[in-house]
DNA sequence: TAAAAATAATTACAATCTAGAATGATTGTC
DNA sequence: GACAATCATTCTAGATTGTAATTATTTTTA
């Protein structure tokens, strides 16, 4: 693709067309790293906090379902879940009709585990979102809502960035523009 | 948003406080990924491509100060900067007053790989914006600038997220809420 | 019903990547 | 001139991930 003609390119005049997209990816690493410090002081990582709000929105999932809303290799669930069932925070349930597979439950334990985890989100929310004013909120809310069913993105899932064609990862390295 | 049973809570009014910080994260990945893939299209990785464009902004400049711009460790763009040269990209010059660094340079080639890559880049900020109409576009836009003013993020740089003290890398991985 | 294919979870293995500490060359300071 | 500091680089250990192989169970097929 990169079609785009644009020849005429003028010398430095400030911010450019190329804004929003930029600004997306930019907040959005800070945002993501910016929860991952609060879950941390949970005792979480952000996988394990999106791993045991899945589970809480849409108990008794097998393993495989949940891989597939997560975007994530179900090979790459098993040490996530074995860690949060060692903790006592969940638990694997034999399903009866079907043998081959577990449903996953949260605990009492990962009950209160989401509490927590939900004052964290607020609190990352409110802080997030401190230099605006209640109407800016709203507005950008809408926008970025809008933006996101615009492209299909699920409302509560977060798709990192998987399986690229290219010659290598995206990465959270140095970045774009 | 980790929505917590919390005391006050109807069945499932629909979007709820705890938004903005989550999109923002969604879309920040969402954006992210698929510049990724237009970046690969022109050949190169995304922190390549935020390389080149370093350089070509502010040119001269010594490896640890581009490495401090990026947030990431001198030793990590000795390999990037390996490539990236032997492609004929950029060159690495002698500074004669302090022979311990290395002025980084674009060649012509480099320049025209800025070229391809500054279209790419148009071509995402438009498929990104595409669902909004240009009054949101500006909208949006100057929303998010402010936003990233108020938590002190620079305009130019995209800080990938480092060193967090948690026990786990944040990681593009499952993700939060 | 027996055999073969498909599916769920797991394990094993290989490839990749990164942080962090050493190394060598050069410069600045006292 | 000796010592500390700085820049680029290399090296090594550790972590992370994707792919393929394994085991148990179910479904399909002959």
């Amino acid at each position: 693709m990169l079609t785009v003609a644009a020849p005429g390119r003028r010398a430095a005049p400030g911010p450019k067309e190329t804004e929003i997209a930029f600004l997306l990816a930019q907040l959005g690493a800070f945002a993501a790293g910016q929860f991952g410090e609060r879950a941390a002081e949970a005792g979480f990582t952000p996988p394990e906090a999106g791993l045991l709000r899945l589970i809480s929105r849409a108990p008794g999932q097998s393993q495989q379902q949940i891989a597939a809303q997560l975007g994530a290799r179900p090979s790459r669930l098993v040490a996530l879940v074995d860690g949060l069932e060692q903790r006592g925070l969940l638990e694997r349930r034999r399903n009866t009709e079907d043998r081959r597979n577990y449903a996953l439950h949260l605990t009492d334990a990962g009950r209160d585990a989401m509490t927590v985890l939900g004052q964290a989100a607020a609190a990352h929310e409110a802080a997030i979102a401190a230099p605006l004013s209640p109407a800016e909120r709203r507005q950008l809310s809408g926008l970025l809502a809008r933006l996101a069913a615009g492209h299909g993105l699920r409302p509560g899932i977060h798709p990192g960035y998987r399986h690229l064609p290219g010659p290598d990862g995206p990465g959270p390295g140095p970045g774009r523009d």
